[in-house]
DNA sequence: GTCCCTATACTCGGATAGCAAGTGTCCGAGTATAGGCGG
DNA sequence: CCGCCTATACTCGGACACTTGCTATCCGAGTATAGGGAC
């Protein structure tokens, strides 16, 4: 079980675009520089993001990516299941179905106890998932975050935007 | 993020051997021609569990693997560990010590904000695995299965131990 | 009849190929901007 | 001086190679058993 890397730039770009103000947006290359990772490849993750609506596009010259909606309206939840897929991590192939004990597939009306198990604890999962937002995560971090530090994130997005 | 059809096939394993009686053991042979599935690789998996030390081993002829404690002793999470590795699905590559804003690695005592959203997520993911046993799965099942699948996995079990 | 020995057949265990999905990259289509030109 | 037009430079979007890890398989080392022989 490994959940892709682009999950954990896509919500630090997220929270970064959360600090953007209305009217402006940054381009992929732009978020890419600032996380340190390879721009191409963020740029696909950031269609992902844009495909299920999580961020506009702004095109043309001073164009780029912004928020879709309030930040507190993103839940991490919502940006695993557009980067990584909708795809349930556990699935069940229904191998109760084969060898000596099968019986025909009217026989098997609920789930297999397995099965079961497996999606009470991703309901776990998603649930605490789903009651983090975008906007939760800036306000931990801004928090814990050495004041050093955002004055060089808050320079940096000054002087890129200008 | 996907699991490893492994741990399916693991668990499945694990509740047939629950009924396996003391003194016996089912070959890894006899356990994949029971679920249908490829042999060699499904021995694959047992020896994961073996090393894990949720099966115990017996050599020679009438050899094959049996539980190595009690059914509710063994927690699903204890067989995704052993199967699917101990290494956590999401892993925290530290992103925000790079780029223009990073600071020395002495600023950064506590997780990131994004770090810690996952590590809440995945803790309510083990509990959830880890408060169930193989014996809750063993009794839901009996509980929900046709008696007729009861009775052919019975009938195949006393003769494949005879 | 009982005990011991040997050969056997079966078991697990790790090392070895094949394949799919994630990772990383590139180039083309489309658009808001900036400058130049005409009125 | 103001408005319009055109060329430009920048943006996103999808299509194309590469690497890692899961899937699937095989053969070798080790052991309890079953049979045969000796006492």
């Amino acid at each position: 079980m490994k959940i892709s890397e682009g999950v954990e730039w896509a919500l630090h770009c997220l929270i970064l675009l959360a600090a953007v103000p209305e009217g402006h947006a940054l381009a992929a290359t732009r978020l890419a520089e600032f996380h340190g990772v390879p721009g191409p490849y963020l740029a696909k993750h950031l269609q992902a993001l844009s495909r299920a609506g999580l961020v506009a596009t702004v095109a043309g010259r001073r164009g780029g990516y912004r928020l879709a909606r309030a930040a507190d309206q993103i839940s991490v939840l919502d940006v695993l299941l557009a980067v990584d897929g909708p795809a349930p991590p556990f699935t069940c192939t229904e191998i109760r179905r084969r060898g000596p004990a099968a019986l025909p597939d009217a026989a098997y009306r609920t789930m297999c106890s397995v099965h079961r198990a497996m999606a009470r604890a991703e309901s776990a999962y998603s649930a605490a998932l789903a009651e983090t937002t975008v906007a939760d995560l800036v306000s931990d971090m801004l928090k814990d975050a050495s004041p050093e530090g955002l004055i060089r994130g808050a320079q940096w997005l000054q002087q890129t935007l200008a």
